[in-house]
DNA sequence: ACCTGAACACCGTTCAAGT
DNA sequence: ACCTGAACACCGTTCAAGT
């Protein structure tokens, strides 16, 4: 590549592409950097170290999130369709929940949502396993394509199809319950 | 260590005590290997590569996983303790849950206990809705605490206290939707 | 202020050669 | 059959020294 003036931004693109295109095994510190047309050490002097750019690509993930979301079940489909604009995005934004809990911004959108019916306590809950629940859906989605792409698997994810209506049924779980309840 | 003969099943053994005690950044090939007194071309000779250890490791995590669950409330729980014996026994169950599904048992026994109440298309939407929401709490729980293991965050568990009360939480909207129902 | 050079302490995997 | 030695192609991070 070009070697231009090394800055933040730019770091953050290049890696941000790459995740994009290659995904997260293609994603590190030198390849950024060799990219970039500087020795690894450079980058430190932009970056705290690799957790913090992370965190800073997560956001970017999340960028095109509507925070104005008018119900549940599409803020629910816009997080999950964000996650997919990236390769590993759903294992990035997994990792970063944990580091920087304020970046995963449809936390609070789900929040706001639920805020209208349920108390705080529960409204939190409720976004919560909205989130957990999107994220090991996508996580499951796209390591198994991960894998596939690897070539150390080869069949297709499951029952194949339709993953988009098997998402929504468990978001509608969530919401109403299993259809034809009956407790535990 | 001591150097007795290397057999596969010494090799998982080590490995699934490092992870227990280390995590899973510890646990290297190279790392069992010297564990083992051998060097690290010998692992290749009884297991074909890590993410096939990865996968028997994955096992003995959800081994004590009691099959034969009554209720899902129990075996969600049960799932969660399962992950919870280990530390990133979500991140390894995860993974392998998309390299080789049929090792995450929980699934089935969930889409068993499901199938008494719904056809075979909904039992395993539901079930798969279960697991993933069930590796998404545990893998943030379980992040968060290396995080902080590592010196890279300081914060108790945002709103601390009880996980479990959150947790079933989940589990039961996923069953019977959130309190004070009202679709979409 | 910004970057290089060079090191430190690691990875997973392969494979000829030894026993 | 099982393991070593040694390599290949990588990692993240630090830090004196240069400009």
């Amino acid at each position: 590549m070009v070697r231009v003036k090394v800055t933040r931004a730019r770091i953050v693109d290049r890696a941000y592409d790459l995740l994009r295109e290659q995904g997260l095994s293609t994603l590190s510190m030198r390849r950024v950097a060799s990219d970039l047309g500087v020795r690894p050490g450079a980058l430190y002097y932009h970056v705290a170290n690799k957790q913090e750019l992370l965190a800073v690509v997560a956001t970017r993930v999340l960028e095109d999130f509507p925070a104005s979301a008018a119900d549940v079940r599409s803020a629910a489909e816009a997080f999950r369709t964000a996650l997919l604009s990236v390769r590993d995005g759903a294992e990035v934004v997994s990792f970063v929940q944990a580091y920087r809990p304020e970046i995963v911004t449809p936390t609070r959108t789900l929040n706001r949502l639920f805020s209208t019916r349920l108390g705080p306590r529960h409204a939190d809950w409720a976004a919560r396993t909205v989130v957990h629940y999107v994220l090991g859906f996508v996580a499951e989605e796209q390591n198994r394509a991960e894998l596939l792409h690897a070539g150390l698997i080869e069949e297709p994810p499951a029952e194949a199809g339709k993953p988009a209506e098997a998402f929504m049924f468990g978001v509608d779980a969530i919401l109403n319950g299993l259809p034809r309840p009956a407790g535990t």
